[in-house]
DNA sequence: GATGAATGAGCGTTCATTCAT
DNA sequence: AATGAATGAACGCTCATTCAT
């Protein structure tokens, strides 16, 4: 439940009292921060968010020390909240297909949180750190199918990961945006993903 | 060759004289707007760009009223620059496959200039207004393959049209980080889009 | 009738054509600003001038080179009114006192074109070196005054002038603001400075 | 001794806190002003006054909101300054002809302060609204040097004010300009007013 | 020679970030 | 440790002045 706390990034100041405590008003701070940057998009001033959260600005910066370490922040908690959800997902113990149709039903379900998450997309950063988290059983999973012969060869798995991906922010977009409902759009990722992937695939010509 | 011109949006000051300098002075700034922005990223200031452009501030925003003025022209530039590579594929007059296999790679290729476009993503707008330019043959590419029986209608082609603009973006963002070549990228977004959106296709089970 | 014109001061462009010409339309030109400046105050801009004189504004500064100058020459041609009218009060030709009512009374009655003069009080230039003109003979006045003992010698003919130069100042802006006519104004302004500058004044102790 | 403190016209921002510190900052601030705009004239840019008053832009913005409000506190703390002068002088204690000589003394030694209003004269609201602190004292002096039959009756009292200000401006400039001393100014105020104001005076006819 | 556009500088503002209390 | 104030940088704008046509 704890949001990202005394994690490897942030630790800047703020280091007393009781990390309980700590932990809990960066949690409020985060929730807050994720509702007005839903509501106003990336255009929220710290000040709103301080607003919104309850505490003077100069308070925010004592938990977050910059407006970026705080998106990252909202960020690594929305992704570990999906990576709880893939990990409760089991996807080793079963298919290659089943895993990757509930893996996907799970994420676009969890796709609310995961809006603040398209405001970083361009920070490339977090790519490479954060999503670590997520990516991890990802790219385990395409691995898998590429070792079990599921997925095609003639792509590096990590490409197949890249446009899984881009597949899934798509048209998970659809969902945010209301134009479609949770089953269409897992299945919608789901089959077309496999299409592309599988092995019998083959490119137009 | 020219770019955004007295086309509906900007137009706002410095209307009269040859409308062709103007035109040919605002593409100019677009350019180095663009390179500017591919460099320092949206962080890059007014006064950059102004600088990076030769002319003065001041005559910056004679041009374009303000900073999101800009980078909407510039997307639209962007816009019109691969709309027109887009019309020059000749796309009806192949077969589906191949007809997407060629607007990728032109698409890819382009890739550069569409760089800019990654810091737009979010303003909204311009996904409903301006890349109805791009989106159109597009859309129209994809109703023929419908149409055609190449692609599979269990799926809506808008979904199906999504799902390409989700790929596509994915993985050229690979050719951007220099991570990929842009035949292999191309042809990574070919097949597996192919591959998932034929008719073949069968979900995962 | 002519304003400023090929005088020392300006010159600067517009050299060309009949003189006559440009007199003309300086004399517009300043005509136009005097109103603007009247209502507008100072904050009045050159855009707005150039426009009530029917020119652009570049052509404006054809005319004078820069907002100073067009102010000075505003002076200039209010000042070239005033001294006339004093020169035409032959002020030699009578007693100091009845010449020194006689021209106040001028002054005054003139004092609506004095207004733009107001705006540059304090651009000191003007006091040496536009206001000679006016200065001269109120300076000859003031002087002739002293040597013939109707005024007093403990102060300097100068400190005279400036002290009559204050009194006329303050107490014509009371015209100017309509809370006094022109005989109780002039009336005022010379039985003050005479009472004070004559020869009988004897200091406060 | 603070100068323009919580009054009724700047405290627009920056509420907080101690007022007193509040005060003494804008108070360094208006000192530091008073002297550039001295030295400068009002062509000072505000980005000046702030580094003469050590303090960034945006900071100055903070306390005075714009450019005229400034120019108006420093207005008020100079008029102040001289208020406090003149009721020290306890003008009422003495014969009228001694109060203003102490009062003029006073104010042409304050005069360096006083230069900063040069640069408002025009702007009439202070003439109207703060100045009052001023005028009421001398208003009240000549009032009773009118009752008391020192001073003619017939100009109304509210002239020879008018012609008081007229005179003490323009000698006291002299002072600015170096071209007079405190003394001579003061003495020469004096007694052309006195002149100028007592019964005896008798207009030039 | 008159014009529109360009320039540079300043204004007033917002905002992320830092400092002093 | 939380706060208000300070800072610096940028934005969007206006305007006096200059340039090129």
């Amino acid at each position: 439940m704890l949001v990202k706390a005394r994690g490897e990034v942030v630790r800047c100041r703020a280091m007393t009292r009781s990390p309980a405590l700590r932990d809990h008003i960066a949690a409020g701070i985060l929730d807050s921060a994720a509702s007005v940057l839903a509501e106003r998009g990336e255009s929220a001033s710290m000040a709103d968010i301080a607003e919104a959260a309850g505490v003077a600005r100069a308070t925010l910066y004592r938990y977050f020390p910059n407006r970026d370490a705080l998106l990252r922040a909202m960020a690594e908690a929305a992704l570990t909240d999906l990576a709880e959800r893939v990990a409760d997902a089991k996807l080793d113990a079963v298919p290659v297909e089943e895993a990757l149709a509930r893996l996907t039903r799970a994420l676009v379900a969890a796709t609310s949180r995961y809006r603040a998450l398209q405001l970083l997309e361009k920070s490339s950063e977090q790519h490479d750190l954060a999503e670590a988290r997520l990516a991890g059983p990802l790219q385990a999973l395409v691995e898998r199918g590429v070792e079990q012969g599921v997925f095609r060869t003639d792509l590096p798995a990590e490409l197949l990961l890249v446009a899984y991906l881009g597949l899934f922010q798509s048209v998970a977009g659809q969902v945010f945006a209301g134009r479609l409902g949770v089953e269409e759009a897992s299945a919608a990722i789901t089959t077309v993903f496999l299409g592309g992937a599988r092995t019998a695939a083959r490119p137009g010509g």
